[in-house]
DNA sequence: CCAGTTGTTGTTCT
DNA sequence: AAGAACAACAACTG
């Protein structure tokens, strides 16, 4: 569920909670395979008395720089969450609490365990990331750079945008919600969009995600394995959506039911009338 | 009980 | 070689 405006929602707020110049005290791991880079017990003796420098994001990452050189890169998969410790009891889906200087203590928070943490020198992490594609929101990331990469392939359109080599940060989602926008089929050819379709599929992409990051993010129904930010609080993003998950409601636009496809795998939504695959 | 689910990776098939 | 299909990871939701 996280996806970039998720995931950059949850860096804001760790930031906003004055993380930066906090130490790790001490660090505790329940379910062993959330630590990807060594044991448990190495992961916890290298972690502690870290100092918090920087928190940021790349591409679905959530990076921490610590003062030492080393950074702390957090996937989140499916349903992980962060959330500060408001008890010495975590409940069964907390799998490593981070304790910090100042009394607080970072939970993480996994119903189905894919979230995952890589420790490592800086410099050693870049090759964790070496392969993700541009940024959609950075200024480098022009209609250009999109057009580009099209071009080079011919893919259907939606697994393309979902392969984080290909563009970096998307999930079903804002993918869903930009091809609506943009008024592209899921299923068209990569290498067959016209250069206005480009123009409107990069515009779409940028829109599609700066909304979800301005409603901080969507959370969808009540449960457990729904999106939450740090201290339980759901993003609004979802009464904003468009397609996703609105099989049978009107298309905004012209009225015909919103269907749901099933492409690469995936779940997928769209108007058959606003998306026509010709 | 059954089918479906937001992300990623690795394998296998075409 | 590229791209599609599928399983696996693990547990909740409807």
């Amino acid at each position: 569920m996280p996806e970039l405006p998720e995931v950059q929602t949850i860096v804001n707020d760790l930031n906003a909670a004055g993380m930066t110049g906090r130490q790790v005290v001490q660090a505790q791991v329940f379910w062993p395979r959330t630590i990807a880079t060594s044991s448990p017990e190495t992961f916890r003796r290298s972690i502690k008395g870290q100092v918090i420098g920087t928190i940021g994001r790349r591409a679905k990452f959530i990076l921490f720089g610590f003062k030492s050189g080393k950074r702390l890169a957090v996937h989140l998969r499916m349903t992980g969450r962060f959330q500060i410790g408001k008890s010495d009891r975590p409940n069964g889906h907390v799998h490593v609490i981070l304790s910090l200087d100042d009394g607080r203590s970072l939970w993480f928070h996994d119903t189905r365990k894919f979230g995952r943490f890589y420790l490592m020198d800086t410099s050693e992490s870049e090759s964790l990331l070496a392969s993700l594609g541009p940024e959609p929101l950075d200024a480098a990331f022009t209609p250009g750079v999109l057009a580009g990469g099209l071009a080079r392939h011919h893919r259907q359109i939606k697994p393309l945008l979902l392969d984080q080599t290909f563009i970096a940060g998307l999930g079903n989602i804002y993918v869903d919600e930009s091809l609506w926008a943009a008024r592209i089929h899921p299923l068209r050819r990569a290498d067959t969009l016209l250069p206005a379709e480009v123009k409107a599929l990069h515009a779409a992409i940028r829109h599609t995600l700066r909304q979800g990051l301005k409603y901080a993010g969507t959370t969808l129904g009540r449960g457990q394995s729904n999106f939450y930010s740090l201290g339980e609080s759901r993003g609004t993003n979802d009464t904003h959506l468009k397609v996703f998950r609105r099989t049978g409601l009107p298309c905004e636009r012209c009225k015909r039911p919103i269907e749901r496809i099933v492409v690469g795998q995936r779940s997928t939504h769209l108007c058959q009338w606003c998306q026509r695959l010709q």
